[in-house]
RNA sequence: GCGCCCGUAGCUCAGCGGAUUAGAGUAUUGGCCUCCGAAGCCAAGGGUCGUGGGUUCGAAUCCCGCCGGGCGCGCCA
């Protein structure tokens, strides 16, 4: 069992330090990867950190350091520059990855937890009022990314849906229906004020009549139309390949009681007030703009106040942290929820619950933006993109870029040119190496005794050391939230592998040299496979 | 007007406070299949990192102003 050289390097300048500098022996200590192979393998900074402090020279501290660090794994640190640390691995010790990932094989990048968290991530959570939009999708993509991550992390991750299904929108619904039902259309006389206009309203209600459904009973073609819809939805999502474990319904929230129990805790924490006819709720305590009105002077409930009640059960259930994923539009509601969860004083953390917040995104085609979908009318579905260029590149596109960043999706890029797409690139790797195993015919087993110091040349520690940074990789974007940084580094590693194979033959005569070889391939496999499947993309065996 | 987010190569985007050339993809140009998959590789050109200040030994990165864009500022959800 080799140990992972970038800890090992960490905590000998630790020990280091502890000698030159007691007082910052708990400073960070930052290792980075130089982008110049002339610098060695990793540098750190932390002389120059901390010379400024100390009041000393940053190079002679520097060399203080070194001459307290024996490794065998590197060569003799270097000072560079203005001060860094230069370590450079020696080539016996790049190649460990190689075998902790034949070893750990589909678990590679896996991290254990002393004591794991019960975990929840919201996404999607679409009204059932209409098919599921691009936005749907990459929130789909990112939070199903999300949760897997934090599942690799070691958690016990609940991935959970939220019906709206209690609100004025539904009652649009079911009015629209009802009105196409009985052949009014939109922009007709009696078409309903905010009524829902996409094709699917009439497939709705052609189907309720079909089943013989009684046109006026409006409480009949609401539920029909929820379940419609509901099921609909459910479709696509599968054919996105996202599974939730939960679907929680805003309705089940008024029927327990939960809602009125909120306003009430309110009260009696004297955290409302009447004003108006309606009651308000001080969320300016809780660092909100401006109160909130909770209850309407119709009696009605204000919308958030169902959602924090529904945050209460999150609570309850026991998730320690929890992340919505939601879009931009609705960054204004981070600020009220949490002051509505602080209002209750039921010690909620005061961050609770976590967000990310993903910018809109704009479908463009043939060099124009795509706004109108048959089915839907004035968005795109999520199930247009699919049809047009296929689950596995419309979830790979749209968690490859930050989520605070406005996503264009070039349909065009995806589609007409489909071998200049990225996830292809990717897959290809994978295909590739499938394709060198099958043409060996070995048993792969085999390879785990592979001489990997035959393993020399600079293409093929590039890449081993590329696969030792997979678990941290997975570990940082588990902790940033950011899934995009997997696309990045999986981009990476299958173009350093498709360097490697145009370079140089793995099937050589030289069985010693080929057995390393192999590994190495069987490793690179691997860890695309684990990352692949980290952002729900298939890896491909032919393609 | 106020709040949040964004502004990096023609286009789409990465970029952890650091070391002479700021990185990918795509697009453009020129090479590579008697050889394990050319959906690939190699090479070239292309950037005052929106702008003006500030902090620092060092700023695309941190702070402030300005310009440009997005979103939000309901007794709508």
């Amino acid at each position: 069992m080799a140990t992972d050289p970038k800890s090992a390097i960490e905590n000998a300048l630790r020990a280091a330090l502890r000698q030159e500098a007691p007082q910052f022996a708990d400073a960070p200590i930052v290792l980075e990867r130089p982008k110049q192979a002339g610098h060695g393998d990793f540098s750190s900074n932390v002389a120059l950190q901390l010379a400024k402090m100390l009041k000393k020279n940053p190079r002679e501290f520097a060399n203080a350091l070194i001459s307290q660090i024996s490794l065998d794994i590197v060569e003799k640190p270097e000072v560079a520059g203005p001060g860094f640390i230069n370590f450079r691995l020696k080539a016996g010790s790049k190649t460990g990855a190689i075998r902790r990932v034949l070893e750990e094989g589909r678990d590679y990048g896996r991290a254990r937890q002393a004591q794991p968290q019960k975990m929840q991530v919201e996404f999607v959570s679409a009204n059932p009022t209409g098919p599921l939009h691009v936005g749907h999708g990459r929130q789909a993509a990112l939070g199903d990314a999300i949760a897997a991550l934090l599942e690799w992390q070691g958690h016990a991750v609940t991935r959970e849906f939220y019906y709206n299904d209690a609100g004025a929108q539904i009652e649009n619904l079911a009015l629209s229906v009802k009105a196409r039902a009985n052949g009014v259309r939109p922009g007709d006389a009696g078409w309903p004020e905010e009524g829902y206009n996409g094709e699917y309203i009439e497939d709705i209600a052609r189907e309720f009549v079909a089943k013989d459904g009684d046109k006026t009973n409006l409480d009949a073609i609401r539920q029909f139309a929820v379940a419609y819809l509901r099921a609909e939805q459910d479709v696509d999502l599968q054919a996105f390949g996202v599974r939730f474990d939960v679907y929680y319904l805003e309705s089940s929230l008024y029927a327990e009681g939960k809602v009125a129990g909120v306003v009430k805790a309110w009260s009696d924490n004297g955290k409302t007030y009447e004003q108006d006819g309606a009651l308000w709720l001080r969320t300016t305590e809780y660092g909100d703009d401006k109160n909130r009105v909770v209850r309407k002077s119709d009696g009605t409930y204000t919308y958030f106040v169902p959602d924090v009640a529904y945050h209460v059960t999150k609570w309850q259930r026991g998730f320690k942290k929890v992340i919505n994923v939601q879009g931009t539009d609705h960054h204004s509601t981070v600020t009220r929820v949490r002051a509505g969860l602080q209002a209750l004083k039921l010690g909620i953390p005061q961050g609770y619950p976590d967000y990310v917040l993903h910018n809109m995104v704009k479908v463009m085609r043939g060099g124009a933006e795509v706004k109108i979908s048959k089915r839907a009318g004035s968005y795109v579905t999520v199930r247009d993109l699919i049809d047009w260029v296929g689950r596995d590149a419309v979830r790979f596109f749209l968690v490859s870029r930050k989520a605070d960043s406005e996503f264009v999706f070039d349909v065009d890029l995806a589609l007409e040119k489909s071998e200049e797409n990225p996830v292809y690139y990717v897959q290809y790797a994978h295909a590739r190496v499938c394709s060198v195993f099958a043409q060996w015919g070995g048993d792969p087993g085999s390879l785990s005794g592979a001489d990997l110091n035959r393993l020399a040349n600079p293409r093929e520690l590039t890449l081993s050391q590329r696969l030792a940074e997979f678990p941290e990789l997975v570990a940082t974007a588990a902790r940033e939230h950011a899934p995009h940084s997997v696309a990045f580094y999986l981009r990476d590693l299958a173009g350093e592998f498709h360097s490697y194979y145009n370079a140089e033959r793995i099937l050589v005569e030289d069985e010693a040299l080929r057995a390393a070889r192999l590994a190495l391939c069987a490793a690179v496999r691997q860890t695309l496979a684990n990352g692949l499947s980290l952002l729900g993309v298939s890896a491909p065996e032919k393609m």
